[in-house]
DNA sequence: AGCACGCCGACT
DNA sequence: GTCGGCGTGCTC
């Protein structure tokens, strides 16, 4: 007797395959069991849906099924729950849920053959390391930490954990874990981060608060910096329920694990919980999913949450009720020094190309003097954005983009930073050959040469002269060089580090006292309506980073220095406050006036095509097509736009946003809509690709 | 999405 | 004579 079995393979959406598939099975096979099974001339890895639709009587011919190529012996079926995430993640953000099931599978078992496989599992797991780590003393909870734990205990959640650098959230994710895992032997926890290699810190204490108790193999890493064979390895032990804690990136959101107990995400508001490829999901917001489907508790951390999240914790009042999550305050700064005195500079009252003011220079000198450290910030990379030739105005364009190339002087290269593109960089323009060609704007590098200029006279105490160091994306291009840098800076050996935001997460630097953002009034006034929420973020963890030794003696309070046209934007004045509440209050009345998120839902089309108006024709011929259903909904859609940056490596890239204030409308109108979107491919040969996002993050 | 099948241009 | 370019169409 055979049974016809459902089955999802990695298929695209809307091929007219999109569905599970069905196969034949002599055995019936339990929901979620791993099997291989072969489509066209492949043979892939599948999951059991459940059960195979019933035969349609109005098709002609019987569809000839065939059979299941073999069972992933040896492994228990993916979970129930575990299904429905992965459905749920797929029909939200429009993409198929063999898309989402497969992808987040680990790479090996799709590609171990029957035989690897077997020969996998016949591996015998080592018997675990001898427990040596020493017990560490665990710190009592303060009062505030006691409250919150308690009431993460009594209540349900969501929790939305609203805490400063320094205010001690990751020991309340800690003993939130500590409780758990004692309390129910099986109890498994999801601990989310941004990005695994900024944090390595939290692995750590992570593991040496739970390694000396529960043994080494208790926790399992999850980031896509893993080989393909570590990554099969701790997703195994995840979903047999062996390793207790899985810490991982928005990947491990997707993690089997039958016994989830309690979800963290720490620093919620990090743009980089959003996938941006493929099924654009938000990590985020399918942890508060997860949890409420599997009855786990959700922690969300932050110190400046996403306005999303902030909106939602929002208490009763008078005339409407609380937020769906409960908002949880630790305003306190432990074992650490006061958070940094602001100092603005109106940048109007300096001289023409200012770029430290002499107020600043003179703070940075005294600081170095007596051997603080300092710490300087400038989004932007290379010795200068754009290269110039005075006599013809020629500037150092790419050639396949529409951006300029970067001049990076170290190499010197100019570098496209969007298509990679590279080039030497000319002695003379290559329009008019005039040899006057010069750097316009300023990067991390020229900032880092300057910077030995203007300091070269000041020494440390010691005598020695002063060290400048750079970190961004250039100068940790190397395995491991992030690392190292960072230990030089923990060492001490370097007195002032220049770099990109990748300085302000997270890194535990004890001796800075001054902080310097540079050049942060482009998004104020950015066009993103989200840059002033990222800036502030920004910001405010550059500021966490000064005085985190409470065990300094300081002749002079530590500072955070903005050097800005609009000292007086609203942005700062909360800034100076270290009033996140401020600023988000603020901020949620311009959105709500305006409509924006969260007071309103978007979805975004993209289009790529060889040339714009292709890109356009097709976005807004699907325009049409949805016009009356979206009418219908409330949904507006708005005409194809070129996207900000038009052309990348000579795709031109154009697209179309949709907007509703009704979540629920907007996805029913996508839903109908996708069809569309499929059928009128055929007529628009020349789009290269499209893709739909949900929720985006930038516009 | 793969991957075959198929029908036209420059090479050992 | 073949290798290989990518257009079209199918996969339970």
């Amino acid at each position: 007797m055979s049974h016809p079995t459902s089955v999802m393979v990695h298929t695209p959406a809307h091929s007219g395959l999109s569905g599970a598939l069905t196969y034949e099975s002599d055995i019936v096979l339990d929901p979620g069991t791993l099997v291989r099974v072969p489509l066209g001339s492949r043979e892939l890895l599948g999951v059991v849906w459940g059960d195979a639709p019933p035969v349609d009587p109005a098709a002609q011919a019987p569809l000839q099924l065939r059979a299941i190529a073999s069972v992933l012996e040896g492994l228990a079926p993916l979970s129930a729950h575990w299904r429905q995430l992965v459905q749920f993640a797929a029909r939200y953000y429009q993409r198929s849920a063999g898309e989402v099931a497969l992808a987040s599978l680990p790479s090996q078992l799709r590609d171990l053959s029957a035989e690897q496989w077997a020969r996998r599992l016949m591996r015998k797991p080592k018997p675990p390391l001898a427990n040596d780590a020493p017990l560490q003393a665990i710190p009592k909870p303060t009062d505030e930490q006691a409250h919150v734990l308690a009431e993460i205990g009594a209540q349900k959640g969501p929790f939305l954990l609203f805490g400063n650098t320094g205010s001690g959230k990751t020991e309340v994710y800690l003993r939130a874990a500590q409780a758990l895992l004692e309390r129910d032997p099986h109890a498994q926890i999801l601990v989310m981060v941004p990005e695994i290699n900024l944090t390595p810190q939290l692995e750590e204490r992570f593991r040496a608060r739970f390694a000396p108790q529960w043994g080494p193999e208790c926790l399992v890493a999850m980031h896509s910096s893993l080989t393909p064979a570590q990554r099969l390895k701790n997703w195994l032990a995840a979903h047999s329920g062996e390793a207790r804690i899985v810490l991982g990136t928005r990947m491990a959101v997707f993690a089997s694990m039958p016994h989830l107990q309690l979800i963290v995400v720490d620093e919620e508001h990090d743009p980089s919980y959003k996938q941006q490829e493929g099924a654009r999901y938000s990590a985020r917001d399918l942890a508060i999913y997860r949890g409420q489907l599997e009855g786990a508790k959700v922690i969300l951390g932050s110190a400046t949450p996403s306005l999303e999240s902030w909106h939602h914790s929002r208490p009763a009042t008078t005339s409407e009720p609380a937020g769906r999550y409960m908002r949880l305050a630790m305003p306190s700064r432990v074992g650490q020094g006061a958070l940094p005195l602001v100092r603005r500079v109106d940048m109007n009252r300096q001289p023409y190309k200012t770029v430290f003011s002499n107020h600043l220079l003179d703070a940075m000198r005294e600081r170095l003097t007596r051997g603080e450290q300092i710490l300087v910030l400038l989004n932007r990379r290379g010795y200068a954005p754009v290269l110039h030739c005075n006599d013809c105005g020629w500037k150092s364009e790419c050639p396949h983009c529409s951006a300029f190339r970067v001049f990076h002087k170290l190499d010197r290269t100019l570098r496209c930073h969007h298509c990679g593109f590279t080039q030497p960089v000319p002695r003379a323009c290559p329009t008019c050959g005039n040899l006057d060609i010069s750097p316009l704007g300023r990067g991390t590098e020229q900032l880092e040469e300057h910077l030995a200029d203007l300091l070269a006279d000041v020494c440390r105490p010691d005598g020695e002269p002063i060290r400048i160091a750079r970190i961004d994306a250039d100068s940790t291009r190397l395995k491991g060089e992030l690392e190292r840098q960072l230990a030089e800076v923990h060492a001490g050996a370097v007195d002032v580090l220049v770099g990109t935001q990748m300085i302000a997460k997270g890194h535990d630097f004890r001796r800075v006292t001054l902080v310097a953002a540079l050049n942060t009034d482009g998004a104020l006034f950015s066009s993103d309506f989200r840059a002033p929420e990222r800036l502030f973020s920004l910001l405010m963890q550059a500021a966490g980073r000064a005085g985190r030794d409470a065990n300094m003696q300081l002749v002079s309070p530590c500072e955070m220095w903005v050097q800005s046209h609009h000292p007086l934007h609203p942005l700062f004045e909360a800034l100076k406050q270290h009033d996140y509440p401020a600023f988000a209050e603020q901020q949620l009345k311009e959105r709500e006036q305006a409509t924006l998120p969260p007071f309103s839902f978007q979805a975004l089309v993209r289009a790529e095509a060889r040339n714009q108006e292709a890109a356009q024709d097709f976005l807004n011929a699907a325009r049409d097509a949805g016009a009356a259903l979206a009418d219908e909904l409330l949904v507006d859609l708005y005409p194809a736009v070129p996207m900000t940056i038009q052309r990348v490596a000579n795709i031109e890239r154009a697209q179309m946003l949709i907007e509703c204030t009704s979540r629920k409308a907007l996805q029913h109108f996508l839903a109908h809509w996708q069809a569309d979107l499929h059928a009128m491919r055929s007529a628009h040969r020349q789009v290269i690709r499209w893709a739909v996002d949900v929720d985006p993050l930038a516009i």
